[in-house]
RNA sequence: GCGUCGGUCGGAUAGUGGCUAUUCCAGGAGACUGUAAAUCUCCGGCCUUCGGGCAUCGGUGGUUCGAGUCCACCCCGACGCA
């Protein structure tokens, strides 16, 4: 089975289409359910699935250091080494030079909690003269590492394990031999994840490099990528990285170039559209990225979803989706709903013998969620499991949120094949937003 | 009855003459967007014009410039001896 991507239905910017891979069939738009370390936290496969996901994405930096890509291909890849036998995609490791870079604060540490910048402003979080968080990795001058785990050069990146401190080096040409060794059907280029903090001239100098990574990438992949034995199809999809931070042009630029790079006639199999946004800029710089990029590929928004980011993602054309927000929100006790989300931590729901969901996701109003946890288990219930810290409190939990937003993302595929889908956005947004 | 040790926030604790009484747990709330996250942050005596003010270590006195800390007596608890 080779890839494909068949577009449906068009709607505006919106598309619904149907993508295959050699591990299966993902009809977009899709919630891609993250799976950092080869497991979507607290679900087994059988879990992941039942809740209709359709793909799950991997991380490359988190495999390369545990257990090591290696181990990985000799397992058979990822697909035999985690029981997952649909979709797969790995991430670069692009995110993780950002995560542990300009996004690791000052005062570092306190473990989580040293992390003090994301990729997603709020409105006026960004002084335009403001200098990058990180100066090590702006200037290129030389690092401390105690307070930045990575180091980016002109040839790649040098990040320092945060399992037990040794160092590691990252090329675009070793993320991608890396990826080919885990072996997901559909891998990232090697990118940089800027912070949204960075200031226009910074923001251009990594989008730059991020071009020159792609086609290192590319010419890498092309020249290394394994063969179906008869067809000589490839046997994983490479996507390139659109960076540019908030910034029209810079955004317009990158789409240009990512978007028409070939390597003797080679392009990219799809497209990721990474980086910070501002919040209020998101689904403006999602639209103008992809009235650029040829329309016959898949464009994955990554990083995105909160349940609004899905609709104005879909919207401006992004066929697909990853967000840690649904497990890890889940694992810290908020759960979507769609009168909006709730902390089952909060005092009340330790007599709450109702439902959590009222109105299901995937319900008539009135109808409650029919996923196995709302099914089967109260509020009062997980409220209990949480306060007692027990591990099934994570797999309930998750199993609510992953069934939530995958079948959000599947209700919006559907509005838009039966032509409902400014009414069912508005339904949608007053409820969980109100 | 005598003796010893002890009494600090809901629980457990630190504190042995000095400035804002420590930490953990339990409790209340918030955060989380390509996962260093089963994590992290904040709150927890009273009053407040939000600048701050006033309390507080079983009780009452005392010593001292200054007491959770030292002294006396009392109350309560554990243990030991009668």
């Amino acid at each position: 089975m080779a890839f494909s991507f068949k577009i449906e239905k068009k709607m505006g910017r919106a598309r619904v289409a149907t993508l295959t891979t050699p591990h299966g069939v993902i009809q977009t738009p899709a919630f891609v359910t993250v799976g950092t370390k080869a497991t979507v936290k607290a679900l087994t496969p059988e879990e992941v699935a039942s809740v209709g996901a359709q793909v799950v994405l991997a991380n490359t930096y988190h495999l390369y250091l545990e257990p090591g890509d290696e181990i990985v291909r000799d397992a058979g890849g990822i697909h035999k080494f985690m029981n997952w036998s649909g979709p797969t995609m790995t991430d670069s490791g692009g995110f993780q030079v950002f995560s542990l870079g300009a996004a690791f604060g000052h005062g570092a540490g306190k473990g989580a909690g040293g992390k003090t910048v994301g990729k997603i402003a709020e409105r006026g979080a960004i002084p335009e003269k403001m200098q990058p968080v990180n100066k090590e990795n702006a200037d290129g001058e030389a690092t401390s590492v105690h307070e930045s785990l990575s180091k980016i050069d002109e040839d790649g990146v040098s990040f320092k394990s945060v399992i037990d401190g040794s160092l590691h080096r990252f090329t675009p040409e070793r993320s991608i031999e890396i990826q080919h060794n885990i072996g997901a059907d559909m891998i990232f280029a090697f990118d940089e994840c800027t912070s949204p903090l960075a200031p226009y001239e910074y923001q251009r100098e990594a989008m730059d490099r991020t071009h020159r990574w792609a086609k290192r990438s590319l010419a890498y992949h092309k020249n290394n990528v394994k063969k179906e034995s008869d067809t000589e199809a490839p046997l994983q999809a490479l996507f390139g990285i659109v960076q540019g931070g908030r910034h029209e042009d810079l955004r317009k630029e990158s789409a240009q170039i990512i978007g028409a790079m070939e390597v003797d006639g080679v392009g990219f199999d799809g497209f990721g559209i990474g980086g910070s946004f501002d919040k209020e800029d998101m689904y403006s710089v999602v639209g103008w990225v992809n009235d650029i990029l040829p329309e016959n590929k898949p464009r994955h928004l990554l990083g995105i979803g909160e349940p609004a980011d899905l609709f104005g993602g879909i919207e401006n054309g992004a066929d697909l989706f990853d967000c840690v927000a649904a497990t890890r929100i889940a694992r810290n006790g908020t759960l979507y709903t769609t009168e909006g989300q709730i902390n089952i931590n909060n005092a009340k729901y330790k007599t709450d013998f109702g439902k959590i969901d009222g109105n299901g996701i995937d319900g008539v109003a009135g109808v409650p969620c029919a996923c196995y946890t709302c099914t089967n288990y109260t509020p009062a219930y997980l409220s209990h499991l949480f306060r007692s810290k027990e591990m099934l409190a994570a797999t309930l939990a998750s199993i609510h949120n992953v069934y939530f937003i995958v079948n959000l993302v599947k209700k919006i595929r559907e509005s838009i094949l039966n032509d409902t889908f400014q009414e069912f956005k508005t339904a949608f947004l007053k409820s969980y937003y109100k």
